[in-house]
DNA sequence: TTTCGTTTGTTTCAGTTCTAAGTAATTTAG
DNA sequence: CTAAATTACTTAGAACTGAAACAAACGAAA
């Protein structure tokens, strides 16, 4: 007896309600297992839209989108990265990586560099500016998610953390063949 | 001894490479506490874009973005709801429901009814070809998503859903003040 | 009851953020 | 040396957001 609708929670958003209840029933899956599997889907998606929510409202007061801080947020605790580096952590597209970079360096708190072993390749860094933001910023930003994520013990965030990346690595390395 | 390297993981994609795993520390959060609740942070939001991933090649398939599947997979499984319901459930801005809903009844799987009891609503519901399509796809999207959890055992399946929920519901009524 | 202010539900519109596909410049492999 | 792969960037446009506009409903007061 479990039900099903949609995980979709890609998200900013408008002030938005919505439940993290498991509404009833009306046109169930066929198994128990896809049953579980499908709750367990919207609710994943649910908690992940819950948090960024609060995520982007500490984010948003600094006047930065959600994709320039991650960027800001990579360099400042990775140090340049190139290009390529940089969109493997953030998760855009590469499009999306030289757009983000571009706003920033308008802002002038990133900037490229040469590579000089490989002459297509580009870092990105922080200007002073940059890391000065940051060094600003960010330790309010961790309270923010620590404070965000304190409903749950430290064995509970270890326990969610552990299975969550064993459901992660579990997809990490499979192809999906037409 | 921990590491923070941004969550950000917002996303479609193209073929996009990145670790579940956490990676080596550089510039430390203050406390243990703080970096467990980031390193959380960062493997749900790797975790959810992971299965993101397989959903929406599976979607993919059949023409359809991850939104348009979304408000489908409501009304295939809610039966017709008020636009507003539609867009709490869907989880995107009031302007997107219009959109998506828009889009979908161009293709002849949505149409949109009036409400009786109030003027101003309008109902979104499936046509009898958008019945026909989810008829249609639903069943195998599921063994997708079943397939993608199945490296979690149900007990597995269960906690995780548990310790996302309780963490969801935890943010759920949080009202943040300036 | 009528009227006015407020709230609610949807749409419109302009602007933002992103993707996909294609291009150019290298580098690497055979 | 050539062919293939890699790296970043460009472009067009898709998929949104947020604000404002609009229409209808509601509630309280005149």
């Amino acid at each position: 007896m479990v039900d099903w609708t949609g995980p979709w929670g890609h998200l900013r958003t408008e002030i938005m309600e919505y439940s993290i209840e498991v509404p009833a029933e009306s046109a169930p899956p066929r198994t128990e297992g896809e049953a579980l599997a499908l709750r367990l889907w919207v609710i994943l998606n649910r908690a992940k839209a819950s948090v960024q929510r609060v995520a982007e409202a500490d984010i948003g007061r600094h006047d930065l989108s959600v994709g320039e801080f991650a960027i800001l947020d990579a360099l400042y605790h990775k140090g340049p990265l190139l290009l390529g580096e940089l969109q493997k952590r953030v998760l855009v597209s590469s499009g999306g990586v030289t757009y983000l970079v571009d706003r920033l360096a308008e802002q002038k708190l990133v900037e490229r560099r040469e590579c000089p072993s490989d002459r297509r390749a580009r870092y990105a860094a922080l200007t002073a500016e940059g890391t000065e933001l940051m060094d600003r910023i960010f330790p309010p930003h961790a309270s923010v998610i620590e404070d965000a994520m304190s409903a749950l013990s430290t064995k509970e965030k270890r326990d969610l953390t552990g299975l969550l990346r064993k459901l992660g690595l579990s997809l990490r390395n499979e192809r999906h063949f037409d």
